[in-house]
DNA sequence: CGGGATCCCGGACGATACTG
DNA sequence: CAGTATCGTCCGGGATCCCG
């Protein structure tokens, strides 16, 4: 590579791999696929107020980006497994760290969206004008 | 907590934490914010591309979620500095491990959607129909 | 069952102008 | 400098219908 990669450029393709993280639903699913391979139907059933339109637009994307593996058995009616490649189990486990953070410190995001949503007051110091600069 | 943590259901805080770290300028100033320090215009120079209004309203959010700190200083004309809390210090350390993940691999990310898009072959197997189920 | 195609609405977002 | 306010647009994404 001939220049280092800078996500803070709009142009950057690390930015646009930011972007697709960035997407709510493929970091549900990446943390689904990493515990077990999923049918269609079944990732749309356990994850919640996911449309199929999404569901459907999302793992094709994630696809695209050699995260995931889409394969269809001849069934009637077809059968679509979806599992992680090697490359998305590396990602997954970074995701899932992040589920882990949420779920560790939800309790002090929402108590400090209670302070903040009563007026800021409490923590937060109030600066004196002598701290001019 | 009474029942434990579960981010596919829609209405679950961490879900909504989960889809406040999917926001993709919130990422970005996480990951600035880090390294130094930073004004407003500071902000808004290095991370291209974002408006004003999108600026001032991720940092509105981080701030009420507890992870950014607001500091105003009476010169004038005014300055503002935005920095990491301690919370927000631990989310951004999380979170700056998807940027390394990025530029780790974003050739593989590249070259699996050049392969995609050039008719999905090599890599992935067309199933025998004897592994009917 | 696992989607694709279409229609359509609300809210996200940008551009611009103004202010303390 | 560091925002807020207002307006207008665009498109993400939900709803619905259909098909292999």
């Amino acid at each position: 590579m001939l220049h280092r990669p800078d996500p803070f450029n709009a142009q950057c393709p690390t930015r646009r791999v930011l972007d697709r993280i960035g997407d709510k639903w493929a970091v549900l699913i990446l943390i689904l696929l990493e515990r077990e391979t999923l049918r269609f139907n079944e990732l749309r059933r356990r994850i919640e107020a996911i449309s199929q339109k999404m569901l459907s637009q999302t793992l094709k994307s994630l696809e695209r980006d050699g995260l995931i593996r889409r394969e269809v058995f001849a069934t009637v009616p077809v059968t679509v497994e979806y599992s992680l490649t090697d490359l998305g189990r590396t990602l997954a486990s970074t995701v899932d760290t992040l589920r882990l953070w949420a779920e560790a410190h939800i309790g002090a995001v929402e108590e400090a969206q209670r302070r903040y949503d009563r007026g800021l007051p409490a923590g937060e110091a109030i600066l004196p004008e002598t701290a001019l600069r």
